[in-house]
DNA sequence: GTAACTGCAAACGCTTTGCACTCCC
DNA sequence: GGGAGTGCAAAGCGTTTGCAGTTAC
């Protein structure tokens, strides 16, 4: 559960990892934590620029790149243009409208068990998984209409 | 089964969707047919060109929409540069090796029924979906030992 | 003190777009 | 014949890279 790291914990994961502990690297981390909605760089760098007047997206994408290496967060690439990143690494499912690009996640009963079963047969041990589901959202439909 | 799906139905399946059947456009969704390796859109071109000479990339990418709008192929966005098209709409997963790239379908026992129970608890219809695992091929993990 | 990190700007690579020519129907 | 499709080249845009200045430790 990342929601229950401390900064102890997050500060020794960082250097565990030899990296070292920046302003940029927790700003970056904590926007994207609470967050639901997965957001891109390009999100991460306007909600940031208030507080941090001078960061960089540069700065963002090493930083991304860096939190995924030691596992905080996923890459989630939606051939429409940008990659979004999620912080959760739990298996669930993510619910993507096709036509707006809103994704949340969903967490059906047992999907864990559901999900182990599924792949029980494989012969070897996952690093990652990613469940999509596309569909049009409320919103997106009354729009149309 | 698109396999299954012979030339008069697919001409039919382009026109009913106001598309003109053309050469390019044959040999592009053919290539991909056959193939359970997911190709890119260069993966695709540098296939045809030997047997299309004049083909172009712009030709390819504006078929593949086409091909995605008509439902009978489905990219995959894979956040390390291209995206990646496959032919093969029923619910499967992909099994990516994160080194290499490499996509190949898997489909459990049952896996239609496990997934539609899933994802009955949603009150929407879902257009598409996409179930990936990552992990490191074998070729991937001899290469590095 | 020094190696790692940041911010900036330029470079990169995949994809899209515009347009004259060509081909399907 | 006419409008849709192709091929080419240029433009677009998200991302990466290089480097001088700055910061963590």
């Amino acid at each position: 559960m990342k929601e229950l790291m401390d900064d102890q914990e997050l500060f020794a994961l960082f250097r565990k990892n030899g990296y070292k502990v920046t302003t940029q690297r927790l700003a970056i981390y904590k926007f994207i934590l609470p967050r639901g909605d997965h957001p891109s760089a390009e999100q991460i760098y306007q909600g940031l620029k208030n507080d941090y007047p001078t960061i960089s997206l540069g700065t963002i994408y090493k930083t991304l790149h860096l939190l995924k290496k030691i596992g905080l967060i996923q890459e989630l690439g939606l051939n429409e243009g940008s990659v979004r990143y999620e912080p959760d690494m739990e298996v669930h499912i993510n619910l993507v409208c096709t036509q707006c690009g809103k994704i949340h996640d969903y967490k059906p009963e047992n999907i864990e068990n559901i999900w182990h079963n599924l792949i029980s047969k494989l012969n070897f041990k996952p690093t990652g998984q990613r469940i999509d589901i596309y569909y049009e959202c409320a919103a997106c439909k009354i729009k149309e209409s």
